[in-house]
DNA sequence: GTCACTGGATAC
DNA sequence: TGTATCCAG
């Protein structure tokens, strides 16, 4: 559902790019002999020929559409070349396409902030670049103007005269105009410089839109195509949306748009502007109520987020009619298929953006033939990911595997071999998200996820390395004797040491109530499960099942014994008056993330103390806790993936304060006169950011 | 039940 | 937080 969020600035210019039948473009830069003719991309399906899933402009002036099958554009359009999408392991491969949009992106970005929006889509928020031009070098000031600025439609301009091409001009140099539209004049300019970027180094066209804002940049880049930009001043805004069929709005093309339609009676956007917001509210709730009233008046306060990559990775197929899979066998075989193409995709993510995703969902379609009246949906099911191809392929498994059983109401009955019940598999998905970056300088942590497994033994990984690589300027550095494991923190919130078959976990009483609930733990294995090992050390991540005492996400650093003298020398290298800051890093940090965890909605900051911290740490300093039997100098933890924690400053020991980098001191110190004043409000730390994954680029 | 596949967003 | 659902192209 939509979500209102009304304009926080009127003068913002946002422009919205989308690449012409991107697809086919991709194609034709592959095999040349296709430019210029009437071109499909279908995607492999021997059945009527394959469904399209881009025509290119002219194809499509012989009646030629997306979601025709191959045979049916064969008769409308007897000449067109039918290029089939990539296929591999049984499955269409986007990767080409994928790695075309980044070529992209990689030009769009340059000149503002960029949310890749899909394969082929962009938002700019170019409201700074804008400004800049606007105060440097303003378009009245030009001589010349760009063919291609010029080639620009301009709503509500073009039917005024009979020379367009002259009024578009006019409208770029007029003196007059307001700085609204000046803004966009400028915004329009930067655009038609990115397109004929892209077109110079990628020899892909595009479309673009540019208004105030996403909504109306979007709906402009659609009105104007192939390879033209249209912008929207304000001036046009009403007119446009007054006779705008209500499903073309975005968001509004399913079920809302026709419940409008029957319900409402609204057949264009501008039908909207009868109903009062709170009518609006009545019928479609708060938030897509108030959504609506703005989106009839043009107003859509949405960011452009900056992101350059996407938040997750899938890789699914469907199986329909007769190709639905019926045994547990054939749903391995082609979970395995996509396991391999998301272990490859994830491992790419890795290599090229140092991301580390941290869940595995398993999505199924299914429905059952014989007993077939109860629809029941095929329940999505998630689990830790674990790096490394099989084992992904082993927990997609036990996903689908609980699934299964949930989908067929039968509890805790094995489902063995061959039999089925009657049920059938017509989809097939799986994905990862929840992916982060890893911060820079931890190349050793990107060895390891690299190539794990079976090749794991010949990525000679010694554990000095690791060390070496840790990241300098890090003061968490500090709060580890054992120096590099910080890198790893960043991935995971928890450390935990283990020797031998010895593992101290540090980890927090979470009290969590409702483990049994998750089905999906009892299908993992005991305790940590391993994401990679080496000879020297292993690193581990996982969970416990027996939540007795702890729970949740850990990692697990285990150096072999054969580097004790390494570490002694480490040890006492670190060991020189630093006590202190580890202490106050390993109480602050785990103290706060721990309550952090617990009351993640609820209110922590304004609770919460260091002295309050400090009563639920762990007594990982005293020998009290089992730790005889652990090196205590290999082992530390502190928690620190969720940047929020906090605490009274004016429990901060300024000795603490001291002793860490001079960097961070002064950090530390501005961020203190700030809030030295009345009425305090405890908030992040300005050091967490050394702590937070980098947040790249 | 058949548009395939991928990915974002929202809500509970 | 995980899961379901919707939407887009």
């Amino acid at each position: 559902m939509p979500v209102a969020r009304p304009e926080l600035s009127d003068s913002r210019v946002i422009a919205h790019v989308d690449m012409d039948c991107f697809y086919v473009q991709v194609e034709q830069r592959k095999q040349q002999s296709l430019r210029g003719q009437p071109t499909a991309v279908v995607q492999y399906n021997s059945w009527q020929g394959g469904g399209l899933i881009a025509v290119s402009y002219e194809a499509r002036k012989f009646g030629v559409k997306r979601s025709m099958r191959g045979d049916e554009a064969k008769q409308v359009c007897p000449e067109i070349h039918l290029v089939q999408v990539p296929v591999a392991r049984g499955k269409a491969d986007l990767n080409t396409y994928r790695n075309a949009g980044s070529e992209v992106v990689s030009i769009l970005s340059r000149r503002g902030r960029c949310e890749r929006a899909s394969i082929d889509e962009v938002y700019l928020d170019l409201t700074i670049a804008a400004e800049a031009m606007l105060a440097d070098n303003p378009p009245e000031c030009l001589e010349t103007i760009s063919e291609e600025v010029v080639k620009s439609h301009v709503l509500g301009l073009e039917e005024v005269g009979s020379d367009a091409r002259e009024n578009v001009r006019h409208w770029f140099t007029r003196s007059d105009a307001s700085r609204c539209d000046k803004l966009l004049a400028c915004g329009a300019f930067i655009v038609a410089e990115l397109r004929l970027q892209v077109l110079e180094e990628t020899e892909f066209t595009c479309s673009a839109g540019i208004a105030h804002n996403k909504m109306l940049a979007k709906l402009a880049s659609g009105m104007n195509k192939p390879a033209q930009q249209t912008v929207v001043p304000f001036s046009s805004i009403s007119k446009l949306l007054r006779t705008l069929p209500i499903k073309k709005m975005k968001q509004l093309g399913g079920k809302l748009g026709t419940s409008l339609q029957i319900d409402l009676g609204v057949n264009t956007v501008g039908d909207l502007l009868q109903f009062s917001e709170e009518k609006l509210q009545e019928y479609y709730g708060v938030n897509t109520g108030s959504w609506l009233w703005n989106t009839a008046r043009g107003i859509n306060g949405e960011e452009v987020k900056e992101r350059l990559l996407p938040n997750s990775h899938g890789s699914g197929k469907t199986f329909p009619g007769p190709r639905a899979l019926k045994t547990v066998a054939s749903v391995e075989k082609w979970l395995n298929e996509l396991c391999e193409e998301l272990s490859e995709r994830l491992q790419s993510d890795l290599e090229q953006n140092k991301r580390i995703a941290h869940t595995l969902t398993l999505h199924a379609h299914a429905y059952k033939s014989n007993d077939g009246d109860s629809f029941r949906k095929f329940p999505s099911k998630s689990c830790p990911l674990r790096y490394g191809t099989s084992k992904i392929k082993e927990d997609a498994l036990s996903l689908f595997q609980a699934g299964l059983r949930e989908y067929l109401g039968l509890f805790n009955v094995k489902i063995s071999g061959n039999q089925n019940n009657g049920w059938s598999i017509t989809g097939l998905s799986v994905s990862a998200s929840k992916i982060v970056a890893i911060p820079s300088g931890t190349r050793s942590i990107m060895n390891y996820f690299h190539n794990q497994e079976e090749s794991f033994p010949q990525v000679k990984l010694p554990s000095e390395q690791l060390i070496q690589d840790a990241p300098l300027l890090s003061p968490s550095e500090d709060s580890l004797e054992s120096g590099g494991h910080l890198t790893l923190q960043s991935i995971e919130p928890w450390i935990a040491c283990r020797e031998g078959n010895e593992e101290t976990k540090y980890s927090m009483p979470l009290d969590r109530q409702e483990e049994d609930k998750d089905m999906c733990k009892e299908k993992l294995p005991e305790k940590v499960t391993s994401i990679c090992s080496s000879p020297d050390a292993e690193v581990y991540r996982g969970w416990e099942k027996d939540q007795t005492e702890s729970s949740g996400d850990y990692l697990t650093v285990k150096i072999r014994d054969s580097l004790e003298s390494e570490r002694g020398k480490r040890k006492s290298n670190k060991e020189k008056g630093m006590s202190t800051i580890s202490r106050y890093f390993r109480s602050q940090l785990s103290g706060s993330l721990l309550k952090a965890e617990h009351a993640s909605t609820s209110k922590l900051s304004e609770s919460s103390s260091l002295s309050a911290c400090q009563s639920e740490l762990p007594q990982e300093n005293s020998p009290a806790r089992g730790e005889s039997s652990v090196d205590a100098n290999l082992c530390s933890q502190i928690k620190l993936k969720r940047p929020a924690w906090s605490c009274d400053i004016d429990e901060i020991d300024q000795d603490v304060l001291n002793e860490l980098p001079k960097q961070i001191q002064e950090e530390i110190q501005a961020w203190l006169r700030s809030q030295k004043r009345p009425n305090t409000v405890k908030r992040d730390l300005g050091i967490t950011r050394y702590f937070s994954p980098a947040k790249d680029k």
